[in-house]
DNA sequence: ACAATAATGACAATTCAATTGTCATTATTG
DNA sequence: CAATAATGACAATTGAATTGTCATTATTGT
């Protein structure tokens, strides 16, 4: 990492860190049999959201058709449960089943013993300063609910 | 964003902000007919160093055979120049043309004025402070050597 | 110096997540 | 109630990246 603006350095770090955490997430989530796209449903939906297909694919920020195949593949394993939606008489709302969301549960164990690693001897306080200052940068500066364009 | 820790946060909003960045740096990227592997290769090189196809492969975290397709397109291009390698006779080094340097100040440029935005009303120390944990969390605990087992 | 082993580049085939396209069906709306 | 939009199903396609293979050239240990 060249001399850069502090800005930079933070942007340049979130992509590291990111392709970092993916790989390491990788390895737990293969051994669930599990997909990147997948946690990522689960995670939406813990520990109780209920949610139609293309409510997740706009605040997942990919095609409504890519989420279907993946929550068909969820439902199939038993992770999901379709419960009838009152605002669209077709388009159910998923949520976890029991199953789901323990297995959800196991992934965050696994995660948090990473986490605990990542995060080893850093300070609570500048941890909390850095969550702060991610969410004001997520939040404030680039969340839009951009619906994908699908058909 | 239920309730987490806050580590479980910084971790989200990695995953979030690098999305995002990722969707906005397409933009730019697309006008000027680079993926997102050319920018990296790029920025290895930035903004005069000198490293062979299986170096950055190393660094960059990706298969060797990748990085040697994205590095010939960018020489065909005229954005890369090969250098003797005094380590390895077969295996040249690459360090950004003229072009290619300006080519990525002007990315830079284009990403900067995205910085500005995603930084707005954040305080400096703030940015400081995060830059210095990120920072940590990455170099104290992610970064490892592990080369990429190809053939 | 020389044989054994490893690294490199070229090229092909493959994988896999994700997108795009299309269509019939059903909702929503004006 | 007609026009329009949303949804799910399915197929085809894209594109980044991996894996596999091979001939060639380096590097290494002896």
């Amino acid at each position: 990492m060249p001399t850069h603006s502090s800005q930079y350095q933070v942007t340049w770090l979130i992509r590291r860190l990111f392709r970092a955490m993916a790989q390491l997430a990788d390895t737990y989530l293969r051994a669930h049999g599990l997909a990147a796209a997948d946690r990522a449903v689960l995670e939406f939906l813990y520990p109780d959201a209920e949610l139609s297909v293309p409510e997740i694919a706009t605040r997942y920020q990919v095609s409504r058709q890519h989420v279907q195949v993946t929550v068909n593949a969820l439902l199939e394993d038993g992770f999901l449960e379709s419960r009838p939606n009152p605002r669209h008489k077709r388009s159910p709302l998923f949520a976890l089943t029991h199953v789901g969301r323990e297995l959800f549960r196991k992934i965050r164990a696994a995660e948090s013993e990473l986490l605990d690693t990542l995060f080893a001897d850093i300070p609570t306080e500048d941890i909390e300063a850095t969550r702060r200052t991610l969410e004001a940068m997520y939040f404030h500066n680039l969340e839009q609910g951009e619906t994908n364009g699908t058909t």
